[in-house]
DNA sequence: GAGTGATATGTAAGTCTTTACATGTCAAGC
DNA sequence: GCTTGACATGTAAAGACTTACATATCACTC
């Protein structure tokens, strides 16, 4: 088992949790509410999961209208899935663009440093309001919850910064 | 310009801020207190650097001992630095194995799920001492605030779910 | 002077991700 | 019947990143 893999739990995963489902399917949720979550677009998801039956991980349950295919996750998948769950312990994310733009802001002058801190606060309060707006259901919810302390502490931040930089 | 070369601009940026280094010392400041901004290893940026120096970003100023090169930022460099600054939107970080793994609590047994958030919290712990042990000097103030306030939202974020999950 | 560990730079192979290209189906409205 | 737009799947090339391999210098200790 390589170290890295994610993309194939983020499918696992939504594979176990909702059913069966295509690529064009996985891509939209991962488009949708698995936004904050993960994100991968359906150039990486086809063949992804090709891969993953070869494996013997999903298998093609049915073929529909306009060759869609239709995969379900196999009791090799499930457990796959729940040993990551269970063993793997999760790292932070390693890159960030905000956070380096904060680490360079005393390269600024004052004004522009502003201009950068509010366009941050811009990205936290968006997506503080695409959070608020999602409203998860029996799933997701607790990675829901991550995200809204994420994006409020973010946006809290952005706030103190500017007034640390004197915004008038 | 691409989209992405948020590598170049660290690296710009290091050379802005310290001056003039080698690729390892900036592979040691990746390592060190840029950790929780951008990472990389210096099989990245050896070759970057001297992308760089093709593109006239940097240019080799001066030769020690061991075949250490030190690098310098040039005019052109600062202003790529300067544009990205003021031009680029930043975007928020999309893959968290972190929220995944809280996006898909919801398949494992409650003591399982406490396990996994009890992982979580430990990684927070951990990166909360780590920045609070770093007492960032005149540079990374900013990035530096952030990062706690990421770390302590995480953190409570554990403690609220663990409590939520009925934590005896 | 031999060994060890930190210093210092690099290449190669493989994986992960993005962007651009390419194809075809089906439903609804005109 | 024609057009448009959502549906649906894929490949190819390029870029970003990791892991493994490879080499050599220098300072210090035994």
């Amino acid at each position: 088992m390589l170290a890295a893999m994610s993309l194939r739990i983020a499918l696992l995963g939504l594979l176990s949790t909702v059913g069966p489902a295509s690529g064009y399917d996985l891509a939209k949720t991962f488009d949708g509410s698995l936004n904050h979550v993960w994100q991968a677009g359906h150039t990486q998801i086809y063949p992804e999961l090709v891969k993953m039956a070869a494996d013997g991980l999903v298998t093609v349950e049915a073929e529909g209208a306009r060759g869609r295919k239709i995969y379900a996750i196999t009791p090799e998948g499930e457990r796959e899935l729940r040993t990551w769950m269970e063993e793997h312990h999760p790292v932070l994310p390693a890159r960030s663009e905000i956070a380096l733009q904060a680490f360079l802001l005393h390269l600024m002058e004052r004004d522009q440093a502003i201009a950068v801190v509010e366009r941050i606060r811009a990205r936290y309060q968006a997506q503080l309001e695409k959070l608020e707006a999602l409203r998860p259901g029996r799933f997701g919810r607790h990675a829901h919850a991550l995200g809204l302390a994420l994006a409020r502490a973010g946006l809290q931040w952005a706030d103190d910064t500017l007034t640390d930089l004197g915004k008038t």
